[in-house]
DNA sequence: GACGTATACTTGAGGACGCAATCAACTATA
DNA sequence: TATAGTTGATTGCGTCCTCAAGTATACGTC
């Protein structure tokens, strides 16, 4: 229950600051993220699923919003043409980078402020045991 | 990001499972086992709201749909007529223990049987830190 | 005892997202 | 090179849920 809760209050608050700080969901935010990070800017589509937790419909509509935003572009694929690559544009960097910092501090204030350092990493621990099903690991945050 | 990614793998599993086993969401079932709890098996919708971390109007219409079921019915407050209780019905009981049982062994499979009894109650003590704004605790599970 | 404010609930509009179906393109087998 | 099966991406449709606005009732104050 305390995992639901927490969560539910937590993501609330933090997509509601984003939302009013960088007009971005926390769910496009977890997108660019993901393509900040990635080599080049750019990532399948499919890879960006698996990472976000989304479906790859969901993929779809989501990087909808964000090229019209101008922040992502397609990207064909040389070797495989049913691949169209995500890539973070340069606007899109400059917002990452903008949004990082503010999101972060919530973050901290929100959630990380309420641990002290060995307790973050036994939570993180307790938590990464979960089934995660079908997803890769690495990240930062 | 363990968090994030921990909670959307596990409650989308536990939300399938349970839509399959029951025809209920993740939401219903958790509005019905409030109401469970709840003396006479009745509570305001506000109080609701406030257990469940929807908006009042997320409740009203979430009941809509259980009442269609038959599995919970309006009744007016004496003292107050704004307010009108959801009751669960006869067989809004029975659905609810049909439903705890397999949804609690599956919360046991996918979250519970990760951690030993010590680590159960650490995770419940970390998590519990966290700010609810503005919610109240109880609860089982 | 009328008036302003707060509270309980509902409703309309819209967004986010999943599922299932579909298409196109790649790969493997014959 | 025809055939079958797989995989990446998109789209139609439906559901859940939020926000903002609206209605009805309660309550405090002068």
């Amino acid at each position: 229950m305390r995992f639901l809760r927490a969560h539910a209050a937590t993501t609330r608050e933090l997509g509601a600051r984003l939302e009013a700080d960088h007009g971005l969901t926390m769910s496009d935010y977890d997108v660019l993220i993901q393509l900040y990070f990635a080599e080049g800017h750019a990532m399948r589509r499919v890879d960006i699923a698996r990472q976000v937790l989304l479906t790859a419909s969901g993929i779809t509509r989501l990087l909808d919003g964000l090229e019209r935003c101008g922040l992502v572009a397609k990207k064909a694929c040389a070797s495989d043409a049913r691949v169209s690559y995500a890539v973070l544009t340069e606007e899109g960097v400059r917002k990452v980078e903008a949004a990082r910092d503010t999101h972060l501090a919530d973050v901290e204030e929100l959630f990380g402020s309420q641990f002290s350092p060995e307790e973050r990493v036994q939570l993180g621990e307790l938590l990464g045991r979960l089934p995660l099903a079908h997803t890769a690991e690495q990240c930062e945050t």
